[in-house]
DNA sequence: AGCACGCCGACT
DNA sequence: GTCGGCGTGCTC
């Protein structure tokens, strides 16, 4: 008490959940100083403008920049311990400056859902159930009149060590009756922290496979700079062992004590992956994703935050997880875009986990199939090691990639006929086949054949997709939805049809054509309910001939046996893109849904069907590989001046009027050129590709610079100028640094 | 982002 | 007469 007396500050620096990019200071009073010690990364109520808010402590001072009389005093103190512990915080602080988004907005993104909205940091507690002295050893059939109390009664008896409210519940008992008992003085409850960690693990730990040579020196490089900050990318075809690759470092880090956070894309944790964790580790795993409730997250953030949970498996968001141990990240499939936020904080997972790596002083490790250019160039400049697996382990074959010339065929539902009797040929030999089309639902449009007429959203400027089953006309833009309509609305003609095809119509089509072939579907529609993904899989594992059809979702680590052929319909979609990152995704998918064949002892087949066999980039794919086709592209990248090469940031400015965003980044363009510095340069402002989404006109200027210094510069300037300039108008922005999405 | 104040239209 | 539409202004 006495040292929190000197210790204490007067003021204390809040974040707060409003889109400022600013610190709140407030008051401490007497009263709370004496009595509590307070600390950065605590929650604190506060009055705010006519109401109170929740915030977080971000620093405590002596002074304040504010004139006195007005600096209100905090309200209460929410926290004992900090909820943001000191290495997080300085994580949030350099996002923020980074990022150049608001700090209160950053602190309250790292905290789970239920800590924003004030929950105790602490576990639930769970009432249990014991019998009292006389409660152990009375007759239940004394409770004849009362059968609900003598059910109640005989189950906890049936438990010496008490029965939790949960238990007592899925026993189908009345906890009315359980109080009716309490009262008769037979039983007393008593509550209990909810804590998962007192499990014990039935799982049997699993004999490692061995490891081949390649295997061995990766392993030999991530023990050598285990106890260190050093970052190494883990470079692995498909059905090399990465994960075997990995479970080994985690391994070593587990016995060594220490807490390991393995983060996975969004939709990348299959339960194969969380399966393998488990066989492997007789210890702690907790999850952290979108599937869960609010409770389950704060529950599994708990166990992480006080070193129970030994592994974290988890999302984005999972970066900024509490782990006082945290020893090793691993970044499973780093290049995958959903370790950037696109909304709101648009941070990388990956990159602050590189960061938060660096400011804890371990090791993190990158591993994927197809690396992000990123990622290749740091390993190439040797900030990053390069720990390449080249083959396949055990018997398994590297997949053939054939091109299938499409010029001047004659195509049935979009199948050459290479492909439909390669097709016919692996489902006779009892195999499957995997069809890949990076388009959903039914077609991408629809039209009048009288008029021309084309569906398109009533709030973006994008053509509806015809989803035939759910008799909806759907825009995947804004995900607005209407009904189906069998009439022109502008010639009443009766004569609409579709134009282009989508997985839906494709299994329809299919399903003719292989009438005694089970055909299976996978993409977000049909995998929207919660175990829907998990019963295809199943039926998958059921069937030996079977055709799956699906979208980009199937790049995502799905392992399926049986697939020995890859169809992919139209390799070409992603080839002529507008944006420089087009080429880099399309390799990584194809790649990827390629990878899915032939991973057993069956040798696979690849047929990309193209207008341009010839394409310096597809021949190059299908000849020499990714990693060549990475390092064409990277020469190429360097040449136009873009990322990784040259740092970008773009501004995006959103307005409900045609012109006023436009307007808003012309001026912001006027007024930022003198300042600029000479090696940053400018481009635009233009209007993004889809100019109007959910109603909102949208324009975008870009910077980039060779250096960050002057690009975050300029980004400072720029943010503090439209600040200012939207307070009157109501115009959104948004500062996107890094971004993937340069439209 | 909230939440106020503030000044104009259709209702018991 | 007022209930309520959302424009704009501020928050230590």
């Amino acid at each position: 008490m006495q040292e929190a007396l000197l210790t204490q500050h007067p003021y204390i620096k809040v974040a707060l959940p409003v889109p400022l990019r600013t610190l709140f200071d407030y008051k401490v009073p007497k009263a709370i100083a004496l009595r509590h010690d307070l600390q950065p990364g605590m929650r604190v109520k506060v009055p705010f403008g006519k109401s109170s808010r929740l915030g977080v402590i971000v620093a405590l001072s002596d002074t304040s920049d504010w004139n006195p009389d007005e600096v209100k005093p905090l309200t209460s103190l929410h926290d004992k311990q900090p909820v943001i512990t000191p290495e997080l915080m300085a994580l949030c602080e350099w996002a923020a400056r980074y990022y150049h988004h608001p700090i209160g907005d950053v602190v309250f993104h790292a905290l789970p859902v239920l800590l924003r909205k004030g929950e105790n940091a602490e576990f639930r507690t769970e009432n249990w159930w014991f019998t009292t002295a006389t409660g152990q050893t009375f007759d239940v059939q004394q409770l004849s009149r009362a059968p609900r109390q003598q059910d109640f009664l005989k189950a906890v008896q049936q438990h010496p060590n008490g029965l939790s409210q949960q238990a007592a519940s899925v026993l189908d008992l009345a906890p009315a009756a359980g109080k009716s008992l309490e009262e008769k003085g037979l039983l007393r409850r008593e509550p209990r922290a909810f804590n998962k960690a007192g499990e014990k693990h039935t799982h049997q730990t699993q004999v490692p496979p061995t490891l081949n040579a390649e295997q061995a020196a990766a392993i030999d490089s991530l023990l050598e700079h285990r106890h260190h900050f050093h970052v190494s990318l883990l470079d692995g075809v498909t059905g090399s062992g990465k994960t075997e690759v990995f479970l080994r470092l985690i391994e070593q880090c587990i016995k060594e004590d220490k807490q390991v956070l393995v983060m996975v894309p969004e939709i990348g944790l299959t339960p194969q992956t969380l399966k393998r964790f488990e066989v492997r580790f007789n210890t702690d795993i907790v999850l952290m994703h979108s599937n869960m409730n609010d409770r389950e997250r704060l529950d599994a953030w708990l166990l992480a935050a006080n070193g129970h949970a030994k592994i974290i498996i988890g999302t984005r968001s999972a970066v900024f997880v509490p782990a006082p141990k945290l020893g090793l990240m691993v970044i499973d499939e780093e290049h995958d875009a959903s370790y950037k936020q696109h909304e709101k904080f648009r941070y990388h997972a990956r990159d602050l986990a590189v960061k938060r790596a660096q400011n804890l002083n371990i090791p993190v490790l990158l591993a994927s199939a197809t690396p992000s250019y990123e990622s290749l160039t740091n390993a190439l400049q040797k900030r990053f090691s390069w720990l390449k697996l080249r083959q396949r382990a055990g018997d398994a074959h590297i997949p053939k990639m054939e091109r299938v010339d499409l010029r001047g065929q004659t195509l049935v539902h979009g199948f050459s006929e290479t492909a439909l009797n390669n097709m016919k040929l692996t489902l006779e030999r009892k195999e499957q086949v995997l069809i890949f089309l990076n388009r959903r639902g039914y077609a991408p449009t629809l039209m009048c054949h009288q008029c021309g007429w084309i569906a398109t959203c009533d709030h973006c400027d994008v053509n509806l997709t015809v989803h035939k089953r759910a008799n909806k006309l759907h825009c995947h833009h804004c995900d607005s939805q209407k009904a189906l309509i069998h009439q022109c609305p502008d010639c009443q003609s009766e004569e609409l049809f579709t134009v282009g095809e989508g997985t839906e119509q494709l299994e329809t089509q299919l399903n003719t054509l292989f009438k005694d072939t089970p055909i299976l579907r996978i993409d977000r529609d049909s995998t929207q309910r919660k175990s829907a993904m998990t019963k295809l899989t199943q039926k998958i594992h059921e069937h030996d001939q079977a055709i799956l059809i699906g979208t980009q979702m199937l790049a995502k680590g799905h392992h399926f046996p049986n697939v020995t052929l890859v169809v992919i319909m139209d390799a070409d979609a992603g080839l002529f893109s507008s944006d420089f990152r087009g080429m880099e995704r399309t390799a990584q998918l194809i790649t990827q849904v390629a990878g899915r064949a032939g991973r057993a002892k069956k040798p696979g087949h690849v047929l990309l069907q193209t207008y341009h066999p010839d394409h310096a980039a597809i021949e190059c794919l299908c000849n020499l590989g990714y990693e060549h086709f990475a390092i064409d592209g990277l020469a190429e990248r360097k040449s136009l001046s873009l990322p990784p090469f040259y740092h970008q940031v773009i501004v995006r400015a959103e307005s409900a009027n045609e012109q006023e965003a436009m307007q808003l980044l012309h001026a912001l363009k006027n007024d930022l050129t003198p300042m600029l510095s000479p090696d940053v340069y400018m481009v635009g402002p233009y209007a993004a590709i889809i100019v109007r989404k959910a109603g909102q006109h949208r324009a975008l200027i870009s910077i980039k610079s060779a250096h960050r210094a002057p690009l975050h510069q300029a980004t400072e300037w720029m943010t503090q100028w439209l600040e200012q300039a939207t307070k009157q108008h109501k115009i959104r922005f948004a500062i996107d640094v890094d971004p993937l999405e340069t439209y």
